[in-house]
DNA sequence: CCGACTATTTGCAAGTTACACCTAGCATTA
DNA sequence: TAATGCTAGGTGTAACTTGCAAATAGTCGG
């Protein structure tokens, strides 16, 4: 899903994130933070500040943000109007709607479970990674214990 | 896309994460660990364990799991074979290979940054959850303010 | 034989993402 | 005037994951 990103094979210390797919962006929390720490924000904003506030290494694509914005305000989440007192292309500018605050709070807690969960599972990683690693001069698990039976496509 | 889990609808204090949608399981390192801690597993002695190790309360979904199997396998990062040592319907077992080891070092690597990402969206969003709460008392933003001209210079 | 449990696999609808591409306003430069 | 580049919003599409359902099988108890 995720091809590549600003860091892709610029070897920054470690894997990317990018690199390792299956990755959501929390597109949904990162907007609607950036919308409420702001007052008022437009979607080219977003992108712009989005590269720092995003979970992932890859920011927020602008087709994602655009999209998310409308299927905030559809849900009532955000109200927009168009700006067009500055030069320049108009721009569509967002505010909360008490729903779209409501909806933060309720990320504010999804996201707390969710950080205790991913970080129990992250120590969890590093754990079993050293662990083995440690005894990994030599293969660190018998591969080609008679794998007999593999008939079935085999992916 | 995640419509129900075992936590749906039963008030365990604070939204679930399904109901948010937009979360992956993490699906890949939760199995990789299951492989490594045990040595040996099939499939459904992961979709039985999956639910406390998984990210979101929705655990694993048993479709997922075997997918992910088959595709780790296809990466070269596990290698199965088939057990009918015991009664019932035969199991394929699965081990890590040296490759897979590696992946889960990398994995470990990733979600460290993850986390510490995802720690800092939560973070900022339970600040900003309750800096506006203290004062929603009337309708959190006046929606249609031109909030002081947040001028953003933006590059 | 029938159901219950174990175990694996596949089909499908729904949703998200990354990327490419398009429209359009304005400013600078040749 | 034309070309170029930045700002700003939007759409189309392929690839992929997920959740759910259903199919297939082996074994055991009644």
């Amino acid at each position: 899903m995720p091809r590549r990103c600003h860091r892709y094979g610029q070897g920054n210390g470690g894997p990317c994130s990018c690199e390792m797919g299956n990755l959501y962006r929390f597109a949904e929390p990162v907007m609607l933070l950036a919308i409420a720490g702001r007052g008022e924000v437009h979607g080219y904003q977003i992108a712009q500040e989005a590269e720092g506030m995003a979970v992932t290494h890859a920011g927020l694509d602008s087709g994602v943000i655009y999209r998310t914005l409308r299927r905030l305000e559809a849900a009532g989440r955000v109200v927009s109007r168009w700006d067009t007192s500055r030069p320049g292309p108009a721009r569509r500018v967002y505010v909360l709607t008490e729903s779209g605050m409501q909806h933060l709070r309720e990320w504010a807690q999804v996201l707390e479970a969710v950080t205790a969960s991913l970080q129990a599972l992250t120590h969890n990683c590093q754990k079993a990674a050293q662990s083995r690693r440690s005894a990994a001069t030599r293969p660190a698990l018998p591969v080609g214990v008679s794998t007999s039976r593999n008939r079935m496509g085999a992916g």
